[in-house]
DNA sequence: TATGAATGAGGTTTCATTCAT
DNA sequence: GATGAATGAAACCTCATTCAT
């Protein structure tokens, strides 16, 4: 029943949004009261809650594994986590894109909490980064944060537009990502 | 008057979300009173889409200037429109913020009408990539639509985290921006 | 129509108790909505401090009326104070029952302010015993802080059973006490 | 496990009132759950009932320990029960209050039965005053029914502010107020 | 003897909107 | 131009109670 709300209310908050979903849509949806609702979680925005804490440590569990891997270069992970994060939608999307949105209307405290995950996510990407220019794989005078920055929205921004079961698939995106993060879009001869 | 609500919206609208920020707040904030409001606003919602409509109309505006400046190459045109993204966080930034975050909270109607228009500024990015690449300047092989919205992606991100007055400017952030679109982050002897 | 609230909400509280009156009720009582209900007060406890705060106040002003009289001895100022309170049954009884039984229900920092005026005008009791023993007008070996707490308990537990429509009235039962307070029950020759 | 919860429930009902103690809260202190205590409660009310049937009952019994002593005067015997009275406070101070503020959420039916027994508890002090006035031990003027009642009020509002444990102990009190409410406050020579 | 899941009625509160002035 | 009073629908949440186990 509980895994039953969540799953229901993932569906409504990504079409319409936190704020604008009733409990009582949430209920309707599979055939519950309110009060069941609230002998499972104690407020709407502790559901919320445990929404995001779900999403963030499954991608940071696999984000380690990624990390963890000895025999990838730097260009390897980075691309390995691009894939990740493409290849997700498929499963995610919507817990994704709720995560991303509705984050705000989580309490100051839990907002807090969630913060320091998500930034623990983007402070991997950079550390790769940083060690990629280090090693000399990637250019010397590239802004490890600021590069980070720039491949989570990109990488990202597809969770808003693409369709995973269209033309191109998610794996093909992903490496469409990662050779334009890595060599980017400029011919060479 | 009507003005000044406006701005009161967007800042609240900015922190709170659309529909968390109630009509009340937005007077308050202002010193005026809710029939004041509906003097000036048939509805909550067509605030919004009174700051939807100047935003993207703003930005359509500006991007055309950029189109027509026919002595830039495809990657100095590309560059600009980067430059123009991140350097108008400074002004408009809680506008963008609002933008991305509550297009949701229209009527289907007037998303339509928005959507349109965001989706002709996504489609002059893959325009300028297409030409770039049928020219030689970019590579061949790169889909024109992917590549628009990565960047799109990469550049719009940055009004969720950059702060204007920080160590790194805007126009240095649209710099390191650009050269990573263009050139990618792998290292070259 | 915030005085008709207020009345309407007196007489409910009176008989069901705060907690056991819904807004409900008391908009009912008087054709209004809860919406208006709303209009006027920010919450329901709102109203209850309201209550709290004109009955205690309105208390206070004639106790110090009485004070101030420099004609009287001490014996005729408490007098007059269990004559005010016991003549005040016909007109504020119901706020006074609830002054006395819903207390509890305001907010930590409202209780404080109500109980600092409930302080006030029970020491002015204990002032006035002090200053009676001091000049020999009251038995030098009575402590006015405990005898101020026996006369109050004496007197207002007559707003619990009192009927000032009934057999005696509220003026003649002032003085039943009065000389009960003063000269005890015991026979003397 | 019965006795546990009625434990429970007169600290809780003491310091929030019975409406504002949810059933909730009252298994939450002693690790229960919901079911256990509807297995020995059919309702909340019957609950409240308990308590005040113990406690009326309790207070009946002592009281008439007290009017059976043969060789005690009129007096004597209203100094024992103002004591009695005064040293409850410290073993069944919550109880008390929670049977003076809660009576009216019992069920007409149940507040008349226990009414009856509280009036009785009452009429038993009016005819020791009575009989101390006929037999000429107290005053012939005063008003039995005015003068129980008075004493009462007096005793019983201690259970509002005293402290057992305070610079007066029980006993000291139950003296101060007896010999109050036989010889007045006035000075003699 | 005890429990955990579920409910439904009702509680307080919020809020966009209307309208007479 | 602007306001203040009023509304009604709907929001979140509480809670006494039931019942199968």
């Amino acid at each position: 029943m509980k895994e039953k709300i969540i799953r229901a209310s993932i569906t409504l908050f990504e079409q319409r949004g936190f704020s604008s979903t009733s409990v009582q849509d949430i209920v309707d949806l599979i055939g519950a009261t309110k009060g069941t609702f609230y002998y499972y979680f104690k407020s709407k925005e502790q559901l919320l809650m445990d929404i995001h804490r779900e999403y963030i440590s499954d991608l940071l569990r696999r984000q380690e594994v990624i990390l963890e891997n000895g025999d990838w270069s730097s260009g390897q992970k980075l691309s390995a986590m691009v894939d990740m994060l493409i290849s997700d939608i498929r499963k995610n999307g919507p817990s994704a894109r709720v995560f991303f949105r509705d984050i705000r209307h989580l309490s100051e405290k839990n907002i807090r909490i969630i913060t320091e995950d998500r930034d623990r996510f983007r402070l991997n990407f950079e550390e790769i980064i940083r060690k990629g220019a280090e090693s000399g794989e990637f250019r010397k005078d590239i802004r490890p944060d600021m590069a980070a920055f720039g491949i989570l929205g990109l990488a990202n921004f597809s969770y808003n537009w693409f369709d995973p079961e269209g033309e191109v698939n998610p794996e093909e995106l992903a490496v469409i990502y990662s050779v334009m993060i890595l060599e980017g879009i400029v011919a060479r001869n």
